[in-house]
DNA sequence: GCCAACGTTGGC
DNA sequence: GCCAACGTTGGC
């Protein structure tokens, strides 16, 4: 299985309204960097990612799993463009702000640090671990 | 609200 | 195929 974080700007799409979507999920549309798009269709269902909220808040606020294989984001007239589905999983007891990232010395290569503008990103399983573990899961 | 970083677009 | 111009993201 491999590990991912999304990031939403939480006035856009948040995790409230990702878990009010249930099982069902949700579209991951409005993706429109190639590195981003890559990632998605590299999921398979079952792979587990970080849900993250950008500008506000700036942290992982909670889990969720790839529930549906990349297809045409059908936000877009673009064929080039597609998305996965994700569904909602379990919020985190402790929000893990980017702050507390940046200050673990473990955590430095994670593209969140590294590249702040990759919407889509993999996760290393330390880096999952890690992280799962500031989040008291 | 600003602006640096960086990805995309489009003219040549 | 290059690269300047432009637009967007996201941290601060």
């Amino acid at each position: 299985m491999a590990y991912w974080l999304f990031k939403s700007e939480p006035d856009a799409w948040s995790w409230d309204q990702q878990v009010a979507k249930g099982e069902e999920g949700e579209e991951w549309t409005g993706v429109r960097n190639y590195v981003a798009r890559n990632n998605m269709r590299a999921m398979v269902l079952g792979d587990r990612g970080f849900f993250y909220h950008s500008n506000v808040g700036k942290e992982v606020v909670g889990i969720v799993e790839v529930c549906g294989l990349s297809a045409p984001d059908s936000t877009s007239e673009d064929p080039r463009w597609d998305c996965v589905t994700i569904r909602a999983v379990q919020p985190v007891k402790t929000p893990v702000t980017l702050e507390a990232v940046k200050a673990d010395p473990r955590l430095a290569d994670m593209v969140l640090v590294k590249n702040s503008r990759m919407s889509v990103q993999p996760v290393t399983e330390t880096e999952w671990q890690i992280i799962c573990e500031m989040a008291g899961l």
